[in-house]
DNA sequence: AGGGGTTGTTTAATTTATTAAACATGGTAG
DNA sequence: CTACCATGTTTAATAAATTAAACAACCCCT
């Protein structure tokens, strides 16, 4: 988690056409506040980077959320450049696959091309995780549990939820089960 | 701008099932400095939250973002219930098909089971959109634009890409293509 | 009931950020 | 060339955050 408070700070005010003393006085600072902070010789409280942002305006959400897109280099996947992340999932039962649309350095983002052999089962229970979470199922069934509610999906079926509440996907049918799942933030 | 960081930190690391103690060893601050955060009787330098975030571990950005979303009422979405978003399209030329999971009350993710007849073409050109877009095909094929970059995709290959770049989709096949998108945010 | 462990809170000492003012540089007009 | 006004930087004084350690409350166990 590497972020550069005084690059980005230097950033926008610049973007906005303000100096030192400008952007200082709106924001009610003085102007060696500023400059100690753009050199990162001082690190603002939040607090005061809050008054700073407000003589932008922007929002502390806006200033830490540095979306200057560096636009993904690959764009088209043939079925065989998906990854697969199966490896990486703990607690599965039976052969699963995740095959996952790019790498993950855009990361708002995840798209999963998810199979379910008949039987298997991941029981991850997604704490805490800050996402939402939604997919559509394109062949066979599986049983989708998400927290105290249990449902069978079968094709052209759908699900949508906030990850935070655990859940946990079966494949109940005996043929594989394949669905197109989509989350954001993502997983892992 | 009103953000109450002291709660903001007291959520998370409730959430996260960490006493004040815990969180403050693993972020390599003081028991006392999350405590006076969280009653907010000091305001942490970004540096010291970066800390405490890095013991979480959550993002700067994660954490300004306050998205506190109530979960959407509905979970499970038969076929049938996806809904029909194709007349909100404007520029569309042939038969298009575009239903969506969920009523985008949760506004993160979209997820979309799209059809295009032969022929069918979307000259939707998002701009200034800042949204992330991927999706897999599931059947038929694909022309997908993304700026100056064409591909024909088949079942199973898939597409990632920055949304503000202008792009089109067109069914230069001789049957009904389908495929499943994801978009966050999402579109309209 | 008492002891050992945890929890969150508080307080004086220390470190750090912030201020106010001086300093240095660069451009521009007279 | 000099005077002036703008810019960003630095420095000593002040204000605020952080530490280390003590405090109080709660729970669990014997």
């Amino acid at each position: 988690m590497e972020f550069d408070v005084g690059a980005r700070l230097k950033q926008i005010r610049e973007q906005h056409g303000l100096s030192q003393r400008a952007l200082a006085q709106r924001a009610g600072v003085t102007n060696g506040t500023i400059s100690l902070i753009e050199q990162n010789r001082s690190s603002p409280s939040v607090s005061s980077l809050r008054k700073v942002l407000q003589g932008i305006p922007m929002t502390l959400a806006e200033f830490f959320s540095s979306d200057d897109l560096p636009p993904p280099e690959q764009i088209f996947f043939k079925g065989g450049e998906l990854i697969e992340l199966a490896g990486e999932l703990k607690g599965t039962v039976g052969q699963v696959s995740f095959r996952q649309v790019g790498d993950l350095r855009s990361r708002n983002l995840q798209i999963l091309h998810e199979r379910y052999a008949p039987g298997a089962d991941t029981g991850r229970t997604m704490l805490q995780h800050e996402s939402e979470e939604g997919g559509i199922v394109i062949k066979g069934q599986i049983e989708l549990t998400v927290g105290d509610r249990k449902q069978l999906l079968g094709p052209g079926d759908a699900y949508f939820f906030d990850s935070r509440v655990p859940h946990r996907f079966r494949n109940v049918g005996d043929i594989e089960c394949e669905l197109i799942s989509a989350c954001t933030p993502p997983y892992l």
